[in-house]
DNA sequence: TTGCAAAGTTAGGCTAAGCTAACTATATTA
DNA sequence: TAATATAGTTAGCTTAGCCTAACTTTGCAA
């Protein structure tokens, strides 16, 4: 029986995928260690992780050894990270928010994007940084939309938005 | 000691605490079948939910009694249902993806959203509704450019942005 | 008013994910 | 090359969330 690669990654999984896959990026294999410190997890924890995606096929995984991406677990990777930058920048560069959050949300959020959702996301990403109203792009002219919305401190616009979190 | 109400409360939680607040505008009350039913879930999980729920003083529970929310759970249910709201509807309106596709993903994708994005965002479709390009407005501008984007199918624009999933 | 069906709860089990502590393997360096 | 520090693993525990099966309560209808 083929090794099955077509079961859905717990969001954790996809995490660690996308870890192994940074991390592989720059020194070619992912020790256990820098797993472990780049998620803030302990190393049991990646062991753990790299057996399960081992069983999956997404990880050559030897006890001891090194590890590395399979090919079908670098493209899973891939698709995460993609998810992942998309909607950072659309956090970030179009909502505005700071890098930090705009990062850990998207970190959070990736994994519930189906595809269909993603692929539109930056599409219009992308539209958006194109379309020109007023010589500005509609990413400035939001930013400074939501100055107005923020400036005016006694325009109780702002407190409807609020949200105590 | 005052009731811990600062606490974060899970996804599952915040599913179970929106699913009662819906059904609560319909009959005042949420039994735990309607609850199990509307989550496909079973009735023994409801048990558990109200429990804890009840813990972090969100709902008024009592075994074999009717359940509502205490003020502070009605609270956090609105800001839930609110983001779920804004989420389907940037999704289904602005990005354009069907209705079905865009609540789902909207009910998996609220919980993970801060308060700063979720308040932007808002601001954000509403600035859309509002900004004119052309006559038309940018999300009927987008639906355009989505709409030539896919149009020409020999395009490799569109693979480009293809994942599995 | 009793008796039965439906609603709700409890008990017990499963899985995924994390942790710590203790152990084993590897690798560095004296 | 042997000692030791570091990396990695294992064992065993915890929590959250779900399940089924069996029980209890409630409320409606004969």
């Amino acid at each position: 029986m083929a090794i099955r690669t077509d079961e859905k990654l717990s969001a954790s999984l996809e995490d660690y995928l996308e870890a192994i896959y940074y991390l592989s990026e720059g020194q070619n294999v992912a020790r256990s260690k820098d797993i472990a410190d780049s998620m803030g997890v302990s190393r049991a924890s990646v062991t753990g992780a790299l057996r399960a995606l081992s069983e999956k096929g997404l990880v050559h995984y030897k006890p001891y050894g090194y590890t590395t991406l399979t090919e079908t677990g670098r493209d899973a990777a891939r698709r995460v990270a993609r998810r992942h930058e998309i909607l950072g920048l659309f956090f970030e560069h179009v909502l505005g928010v700071d890098a930090a959050t705009a990062q850990s949300a998207a970190c959070r959020t990736e994994h519930t994007l189906g595809s269909g959702i993603t692929t539109r996301l930056m599409a219009f990403v992308e539209f958006l940084s194109q379309t020109q109203d007023d010589g500005r792009d509609i990413t400035q002219q939001f930013q400074a939309y939501w100055e107005t919305l923020n400036e005016s401190e006694d325009d109780n616009k702002k407190d409807r938005y609020n949200a105590s979190e």
